[in-house]
DNA sequence: AATAATCGTTCACATAAAGAGAACTATGAG
DNA sequence: CTCATAGTTCTCTTTATGTGAACGATTATT
């Protein structure tokens, strides 16, 4: 029993397709003789059968159908690969291309991507989009990479590669001129600006604060980062937040950290697909950022 | 310039993936210089550069770099199917498998499978699961097709195809023996269960009661459908849903429909892969519900 | 700097695989 | 029954793949 010849395969796939030898044969520009006995080494090699000679007629069996499956599979991403190779190619470096969920963190993306713009002559695009498009874009190549910070679960086959990039802890920031307290339930009297209920943050915050017996007063909830921190900065009202959200206003002093929740992070994960290659230049970033740090 | 030639394109990724020409010359069993002339081979077919001669190195180009990500792509694949040809393939007719957003309606999945319960040989299994589950499930073959009320939006170089299967218009139903009337306005002393917001017909339904004037008096909000169907059935509350939801208390007479939203429907897709080839017995599945009927 | 070891390329030649074409078999339409 | 059609099997040719030795070029060693 020897390897898949592909080959094979592909004549396979071509016959499995139109459900006809001669046909088919045609097409190719190759005997049927010639299709039909390479078909045969490709059963006879893999031990299976792929068609059932009904009459004078190809049915694909079971084991055809899922094989076809494969097959289209593969030779489709093959046809991609082909026509990218034929048109050319870009011949200027093609851009290392980075999907980022749109409700990350700007400033987790930029101190992730910094070793990049150290780099002169790196070229790179970032792009914004959701959860599913993220994972659509990965599998179809139109990513080298994606943050996120919900975790892709994984399946039995894995098709993904999900890595903890970063934690970061989530603090409650708010205007400074307050009387700062490590106390939740202090906070009674204060407006909140929250991520939404199903976020796991806003899960975290809540059983803590259920803990203190604190009924947060919550006048908006927004699942964007770069939105809760505007609204952090221009409401008045406290955020449960990642500190790297408000960075550049904690440092100004225009929002000051109340106090850090503990045990509650705020998880970055890094999404590649499964069989795995780096571009080059990413695996320096990702050896910059150790595993759990910062 | 001929076709990809999938023999050198394996070559290719052997070498690319080890880097190195001699180490993988050994480990294929074969002499370095027929990978040296077979990838120089696909070199000159494609004509692309996939490795800088640097010395006595060979260093992937870019246009080498993204040809090694289709093959690992493609081998993988294959070498998924080789295992399956392998291990010999469950002889008996694998069942067709189809995966359903874990929320919708249990009765509308029912009646899509219902020819197949009828074919006397045919297996299936059935899978609820999230949105993205579905999609990684049908991007590995776990699954043959998925059942959806959430279109996928068509990406540039489209991995999945995503047709309409059938509209349900969208009903306000509620306990029997309270005066109906086609007014929503009427409602306003009426407690409601909704669907979230975020869902369209949550928001189709906020958008006809601003118009109206009523302001719900939302007691739960869910996002199963099999969840709605009960707390449709035993709260008393008016619900906004498709009627095949709770197709068998309007039937006993337990629910009664109020009155039909216009111009808001509930859809339902049918998501497979691009390359699409259907097992033979969904075709007939997909005959029976002729597009946007029922 | 000289030397040895390593790695990839190239050549002539051997071997294996793919393909052509005719003869053959079986099926289904008229 | 007969003929056209579709797939299989055979022999033979052509093409592709693979080998091993010689070569050139680069890196490591002393």
């Amino acid at each position: 029993m020897s390897r898949l010849n592909y080959h094979h395969l592909y004549y396979f796939w071509q016959v499995a397709k139109g459900g006809n030898l001669t046909e088919t044969a045609q097409r190719l520009h190759i005997s049927q003789s010639a299709l039909s006995s390479q078909i045969k080494q490709l059963e006879q090699s893999m031990q299976v059968q792929l068609f059932n000679r009904q009459g004078r007629k190809l049915v694909l069996t079971d084991s055809g159908y899922q094989t076809l499956k494969y097959a289209e599979d593969i030779f489709s991403r093959g046809a991609e690969l082909e026509q990218l190779l034929q048109q050319g190619m870009q011949p200027q470096r093609s851009p290392i291309r980075i999907g980022a969920l749109a409700t990350m963190s700007r400033n987790f993306i930029e101190s992730f991507i910094a070793p990049l713009l150290a780099t002169a002559d790196s070229r790179y695009s970032l792009l914004s989009m959701n959860q599913t498009a993220l994972l659509n874009a990965l599998a179809g190549h139109q990513l080298d990479l994606a943050l996120s910070n919900i975790a892709v679960q994984g399946n039995d086959s894995q098709l993904w590669q999900c890595r903890l990039l970063a934690r970061q802890p989530v603090a409650v920031i708010g205007p400074p001129g307050t009387a700062q307290t490590d106390n939740l339930a202090e906070y009674q009297q204060r407006r909140w600006v929250l991520p939404p209920v199903q976020s796991p943050i806003r899960t975290a915050f809540d059983a803590l604060a259920a803990q203190y017996q604190l009924q947060p007063d919550v006048v908006a909830e927004a699942d964007d980062m770069a939105m809760l921190r505007l609204l952090a900065r221009d409401s008045g009202a406290l955020t449960v937040m990642p500190e790297v959200v408000v960075k550049d206003e904690l440092q100004s002093g225009r929002l000051v950290k109340y106090l850090t929740l503990p045990q509650v992070y705020e998880n970055f994960y890094i999404i590649t697909t499964q069989r795995d290659l780096l571009h080059p230049q990413l695996t320096q970033l990702l050896q910059a950022f150790s595993p759990a740090g910062g």
